[in-house]
DNA sequence: TGACTATTCAAACAAGCGTTTTAAACTCCT
DNA sequence: AGGAGTTTAAAACGCTTGTTTGAATAGTCA
């Protein structure tokens, strides 16, 4: 490699990194391209030499991150624990999941701007729908129907996975307001197992709750409850 | 009253709902004062002339959305079941909240544009957090306390709190992501008895296993059990 | 070394934004 | 009817944005 192309490199992922937590932190539109060359260190044109424009960065920053998320991501942490019962299973998926929404900082961008993508998407959330959610709904459903049982219809399923993630994604959605409305609690890394073991220990009792509310209602054979 | 004073009212009042349907769909940022002028049938300059500016219209529209909730509201749908059971105010609670949410057009973009300010907030939030986010807890926290027991922490009742609040949001915040991953559900208002009825099932199942665990460690008298 | 390419940089550009200005249109009161 | 006060309308202003330009710099290879 030349010096040049390592030069060339190494400005690439300065702005990369710098676009990453600076769209995960404040959004698409919310940052201009020289807050993130300023962060970089780079010149204006940089953005537009390296990348084309502003949304081919963007775009290049997703797919960054998706490919740093998969490395040590949510699918593989509970595929390394396929020996483990459902109900640890659950507790690594959701454990890891939470990890990338409290961390702060540089390592866990990538989770923040998924997240926010899935708010507002941009152009890109059809990639990251194939890439990233549904490998991800894949694995989480097969750990809740481990829990509920092959008579749980599979709209049934979707729900209780919605839910389980629905309590995750609330620590980011929501960050905002709830530092306002509980201004004593950190609600950072610090939290992450506490956090953890209530969502796990809540939706544990869900799922069981609902796999017994059909062992009550057993007409339909249990699948296709489905409208 | 006048007739100019009439129309100065009409027109303003066009511009609040103009201005609340725009921001509560697409976001503050993302709106033009142009966009809400031509859908409200008015000039440009008439959102100077009657707020001020973008930002005091934006305050006006939340102040307005806060009127429009508190009047059917979640905390007065619960109030007005005070005699009903722990159970059924749940569930009234979850599908007053989740009506907001899954509704469409016109009569429901209050809750969409308080969803919007939780997460991304435009200087107004505390508003919000005062007048609409904190009686809304304190409803939902009473439900479940009355539903999980005296012996929960304080600690323990939030983090139900918000595992229920999650749950619901969620339907909000990852709409784009959802009707992509999942094409064929409508997630619309016809689903809200469904999910309306599935979030209250897993959430009542949930607390109930939280009040479970608690009996089982009366360690520390159950009370303050933080940390 | 010297032509050639690749990268960086300061400056300027064009478009879109919120806002202001200025004047016309309208209503009200005497 | 006519002046005062209020609301609407069109145009333009100033600012920020993403992008482009063209020169300057550095590195490669014959």
């Amino acid at each position: 490699m030349t010096r040049a192309e390592a030069d060339q490199a190494v400005t690439r992922q300065r702005l990369l990194e710098a676009a990453g937590q600076e769209f995960a932190e404040r959004g698409f539109r919310n940052v201009t391209v020289r807050d993130i060359c300023t962060r970089a260190e780079a010149n204006v044109a940089a953005i537009n030499y390296h990348f084309g424009d502003k949304e081919k960065l963007y775009a290049a920053a997703v797919h960054y991150a998706h490919l740093c998320a998969t490395r040590h991501d949510v699918v593989g942490a509970v595929a390394a624990a396929k020996a483990l019962s459902p109900e640890q299973r659950l507790h690594a998926f959701i454990r890891t999941f939470l990890t990338g929404i409290l961390e702060t900082g540089r390592p866990a961008w990538h989770a923040k701007l998924m997240a926010r993508e899935i708010a507002e998407p941009t152009g890109v959330l059809n990639e990251i729908a194939q890439q990233t959610v549904r490998p991800r709904l894949q694995a989480l459903s097969a750990i809740i129907r481990d829990i509920i049982g092959p008579r749980a219809s599979q709209q049934t399923v979707i729900n209780c996975a919605r839910s389980v993630v629905g309590q995750i994604l609330f620590y980011h959605f929501a960050r905002p307001m709830l530092v306002r409305v509980f201004p004593n609690e950190p609600l950072d890394a610090s939290r992450l197992d506490e956090l953890a073991s209530h969502i796990t220990s809540f939706s544990l009792a869900g799922l069981r709750g609902i796999a017994a509310d059909l062992k009550k209602l057993p007409k339909t054979k249990g699948k296709r409850a489905r409208r």
